[in-house]
DNA sequence: GCATATTATCGTATATTTGCGATATAGGAT
DNA sequence: ATCCTATATCGCAAATATACGATAATATGC
């Protein structure tokens, strides 16, 4: 495709899109969910709760982490992953507003 | 990567993570707020909308209409596009539900 | 220092997505 | 029938995502 044409939309456009691309795969709503639940866990706990190897793991935690949606303290070997709690509410937010647009009165019906 | 492991995750992993990869693309985004603010529209009027072509377009419609978000009713030569109210309530409530997880107490913090 | 445990990154293969032009398809108008 | 308009699909190129094994990096314990 030559290039990519995301930097044409509205800002709001790509990070609704961005927000939801980060959890456009299972994986990923499988870590979140396992990270609410425990609240926080080293990086091989999720290793052992999906059914993907340590490295392909480790890339999606990386996904989740550039989306801003979670945060990794180092804790001597290890990595702690929690929620970043404010930058998922914020995210919440974002996305269930844009889910929950009402339809202004029909403008020019078909 | 040989073979994808998408199916080894639960159906409703699987379903949000749909829901949000049909949502994962800006023009897709741009393409819902349009349909939610005209109520309906036809193709082209989509097309002159978006920096993209024509082609472009009708796959990005393709896409949201495999999701089920939107209906394209054939209108003699044209096809007149709507949201597809239901389909997308209910998309707004899972993603929703799972935004709004509650964290259980917190069983092993490290 | 060296060995071990944990995690990140690199390299690579394959799959999927994005994008467009060209072409096909279908309906309406003349 | 022919032309025009609107849309979908095909074929292709390039970008991105998925996945893994191998390797690097880091911290701890000895």
């Amino acid at each position: 495709m030559a290039i990519t044409k995301v930097s044409e939309f509205s800002a709001k456009e790509r990070k609704i899109a961005a927000l939801c691309k980060a959890l456009a795969h299972p994986a990923r709503i499988a870590i979140i969910s396992f990270l609410i639940k425990k609240r926080e866990c080293i990086c091989s706990d999720v290793v052992n709760e999906l059914p993907l190897s340590q490295s392909t793991v480790s890339q999606h935690l990386k996904e989740l982490k550039n989306a801003g949606l979670i945060v990794g303290d180092i804790d001597g070997p290890r990595v702690c992953y929690c929620i970043n709690q404010q930058k998922w509410n914020e995210a919440g937010a974002i996305i269930n507003q844009f889910l929950s647009q009402e339809a202004t009165q029909a403008e020019k019906p078909c």
